[in-house]
DNA sequence: TCCTAATTGAAAATGAATTTCATTTTCCTT
DNA sequence: AAGGAAAATGAAATTCATTTTCAATTAGGA
């Protein structure tokens, strides 16, 4: 029999801001600065080594922003970096997921993505099925609802996943019948 | 790049019963035997053919009822029918889907399931990091309120997918603080 | 019954994710 | 500034579910 289970799943917390467009945090070089000094207090207080690799990974990582593979930003930073492994780049988000600087994501195509994501940050989906582009909401009604139904079969959510497929603005013109 | 893509999913088409528990399909003979004609209508009028171990392999399926994987199908049929293979229980399960009689999930364990389901139905799932039960609900509500969602995008929603994870009610009480 | 196309099942291939292991590097301690 | 222990690296190997291949078998219409 195969069991369902999820590796210590951190639950979520929402900032709540209802129906709204999430901007992308695209690389504001303040930010970027701001979480790199965040994990490198992190790698002090566990033990762990700062290197050359981790920090060409983590900049690539947090510049790029948005739901990459470790595939594409290897290839990313390997134009560049030829030295620095597939491996080491897959390690390092495997890092930065555990402890709580990215978020895996696991969407329909069944490849693994990494987003750049602090802890307290939550949101969902929308995927265009024609063009890839992919876009993030959050909705207050929405997780209020969840913990309505949840609540209905005496159900305690600690994560959840929605993902809407579909056609965005520019594709749903030529989308098939 | 690696870009999302679904191969021609069915849109949905919601039975629309608020907040309800889905009731489980287990294995009501007449059900099984109606949608057996079903598929075996399908299956001449596509030119394909109706074999021992289709019957044996459907029966199986429908009789099982929720969310198998083909590994724990054939498995379950191996112990009757020795001389049917993996890949023929495998096969059978894709034509099933690709028919509209059974649809495939993928939960956050990353494993392929099936469950026998007719085209026009539409559930979300609830399912236990602990225990591994997967529960079932439908709620209009949601639904409305993910199309105004998407409205805001100009996004055409043509599927979705709605999973939360945590702890059941017999589960959460020895749940992980 | 005959024939053709579909089906079957063992085995091989695929491909993303993960692990192994020998070597190198970091950085704490003298 | 060494020295040394533990961590990190990267190429290659492994894992494992899924999918495909291919030779043999079978279904079902003519
Ligand atoms: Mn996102
Ligand atoms: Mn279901
Ligand atoms: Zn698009
Ligand atoms: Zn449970």
């Amino acid at each position: 029999m195969n069991f369902i289970f999820l590796d210590r799943p951190r639950p979520l917390s929402l900032t709540c801001i209802m129906g709204n467009r999430r901007k992308h945090s695209t690389a504001c070089p303040r930010k970027v600065s701001e979480k790199k000094e965040q994990l490198k207090a992190f790698l002090k207080q566990k033990g762990f080594k700062s290197t050359r690799q981790r920090d060409i990974i983590v900049t690539e990582f947090l510049k790029t922003g948005e739901h990459i593979t470790a595939e594409d930003l290897y290839r990313k930073i390997n134009r560049k970096n030829r030295e620095i492994g597939f491996t080491t780049v897959y390690r390092t988000l495997k890092l930065l997921t555990k402890s709580g600087f990215a978020t895996e994501r696991l969407f329909a195509d069944n490849l693994t993505r990494y987003e750049p994501l602090s802890a307290e940050e939550h949101h969902d989906h929308l995927i265009c099925l024609s063009c890839g582009s992919i876009m993030e909401f959050e909705n207050l009604k929405m997780e209020r609802l969840q913990e309505k139904i949840a609540e209905e079969f005496g159900f305690c959510i600690i994560t959840h996943k929605m993902e809407f497929y579909g056609y965005c603005r520019e594709c749903r013109d030529n989308a098939p019948a």
